[in-house]
DNA sequence: GTGAAAGCGCTAACAA
DNA sequence: TTGTTAGCGCTTTCAC
């Protein structure tokens, strides 16, 4: 029925370690029978048995991803370059969504580590010392963690420059005029959320006369943005930087709803550059952030990370069928990336308006 | 190092079958000794290796989903459904984004294919012959596949009633006083497209004095409404039904930007009721679409269709720890689940205007 | 460079 | 009900 490694062996006359050899580690092989063989396989139809060779190796073949919610822009765009790099590499992708419970992201780490090469987690919610277990105890040894979008101790991380992106929304605002600029923070307890503050008092500090008004934290959500647009109106800033674009939107919302002019009264900035912001009207201002790229530079890290890249995996592909896969491993990276980002000017930001309030009245 | 069943057994003091068994098989053992082992292996921290129990049983306790492209809100409300229900089953979730290329489509789910228990492909223009292929020649036998928003042949599959929604939207229309009616489709070959024009004819005939107007052929996204909206404005229609949000959406766009006032002058009705289709204003009237309810029936579709579902993940699940899986395999389901849909009416609709065309001048 | 043989960890006959 | 035995398909020492 299905082809077998003796088979193929048998088929070209060699033993069946030659004929494993000669599609796995074909340098070992007589360039003659390496042929053979591989031509035989191909004529017979031969697939590899993944649990087979992973009893014996120890190595699966797939990766997995773990996501508060696959349904978010954010993370879905994440998981898209994710999956990309993955492939690219010969790796299969796992991929579970937590429903944004960080103890459900503990459980699926643990469950999906023992069956996976190595690990990629976005957690922006879970405690420090959940991740230290993770890595410590939940994990084998030889199962590599990488975190997206958030640095913890020794674990290799990718993150982007949050600091340096609400720098440079702060300089936008402040070039046009704004200097009572509030801030729309996301969740309690999120690492990014920490990071942008930190960088937005550090940015306002280097400017005169600049006044940041802390308008709390919410939900990263459209919804949160709603709740905040009150507070933009109630606050009398001129500008408000937003945690995230979907909080943004739910600003750009509720101020519109309430007659507040954007970007003639209030000027408003997101972060991400999800999709939908150049869906509304005006269009968001927003912090670019390469997501694709975040994904696939996890995949890279964890590939340097983990255990040698088998080479077997490239050379059976590549010795089965006609394509060349062009696994290219980087040399002695760092265990952290930082990847930049870029602020996007579009119709929601303007010159600060000569009345500068826009309180309650 | 790592704990292994005979680890187990040893400690025991039984027999590795009786080992296995107590874990995997409950029933075959007697209730002490079945204790015991648990107990043991409880405390030794025994995780059984999924490769070795692969190798011999040919089940991997993993779907795989394949997707045309991750990022898009439709297919990634319909992975977390998948997913979600894939995971409370027992099952991990292989997921791969095939780009939009139906050839990329058909490699995954040959690669893939081969090591898991069941395939969910969403594949809106594959080819028949192409989807024939795969399932006859490219999947093993046991491999199930399994269609989502797509009917073909004998495959099984999970579909939502495309005719009945554009039926629900075409009587609002109507009962707004609209009379001219514009269609801006999805691309050349998409199944759902056709459904949908059938759906559209039907419903249209069943009206007097509806004239339906095609305005075509476009991309499902953003992009691809914003060159519909021109011919919206150019067709003199006072409504129009677009295949998806993303095309209404940039119909919407595009028809503010001429100055054409959306519902006053010209209504627009969306599909599938993406969340950015609350998120610009006017809120888009749309056919909702229960998405993750479609990936879910997909799972439960699969694991009907494949092999029995192995009683030994749970069994084993529940054996070592304390979580109860509540597996409920549906009875004698049709291979072949048609979901309801609701309109939803928001601002995007309103009643016709006096003054039907809004034709180019 | 090649083959023989052993065994990865587990389950499934078959006996007892 | 339990244990013994065999073997899933593959890789990998170890001789040659």
């Amino acid at each position: 029925m299905v082809v077998t490694l003796r088979d193929v062996a048998r088929a070209a006359g060699v033993s069946p370690a030659t004929a494993s050899r000669a599609l796995s580690a074909p340098d070992l092989v007589a360039p003659a029978r390496r042929e053979l063989v591989q031509q035989v396989a191909r004529e017979l139809g031969y697939r590899p048995n993944r649990a087979a060779r992973e009893l014996i190796t120890g190595r699966t073949g797939n990766l997995c991803l773990v996501v508060p919610d696959l349904e978010s822009p954010f993370f879905a765009a994440v998981a898209k370059g994710v999956q990309a790099r993955a492939r690219a590499l010969g790796f299969a992708l796992l991929v579970a969504d937590a429903e944004e419970d960080p103890r459900l992201e503990a459980e699926l780490v643990g469950h999906l580590g023992a069956q996976v090469d190595g690990v990629i987690l976005s957690s922006p919610r879970m405690s420090d010392v959940e991740l230290d277990r993770l890595s410590r105890d939940v994990l084998d040894e030889d199962v590599p963690l990488v975190l997206v979008n958030r640095r913890h101790g020794g674990l290799p991380s990718v993150v982007i420059d949050n600091a340096d992106g609400i720098r440079q929304a702060v300089r936008h605002l402040y070039a046009l005029g704004h200097r009572r600029i509030g801030y729309a923070g996301g969740p309690v307890g999120s690492w990014s959320d920490t990071q942008r503050r930190y960088g937005l008092e550090h940015a306002s500090h280097g400017l005169r006369n600049v006044e940041v008004t802390d308008l709390g934290h919410f939900p990263p959500l459209f919804g949160g943005g709603v709740a905040a647009g009150d507070l933009v109106a109630a606050s009398g800033v001129t500008a408000v930087l937003a945690h995230n674009d979907l909080l943004a939107l739910g600003i750009l919302s509720r101020l519109r709803a309430r007659g507040v002019r954007v970007p003639e009264d209030v000027s408003v900035v997101g972060y991400d550059d999800i999709p939908a912001a150049t869906l509304v009207s005006p269009a968001l201002t927003t912090v670019t952030v390469p997501l694709a790229r975040l994904g696939r530079a996890a995949v890279d890290l964890l590939v340097e990370a983990g255990p040698v890249p088998t080479p077997t995996e490239s050379a059976l592909a590549t010795a089965l069928s006609a394509a060349d896969g062009g696994l290219d491993a980087g040399s002695g990276t760092p265990p952290s990336v930082l990847i930049g980002v870029e602020l996007v000017v579009r119709a929601s930001t303007g010159v600060a308006s000569a009345q500068a309030s826009v309180a309650d009245g």
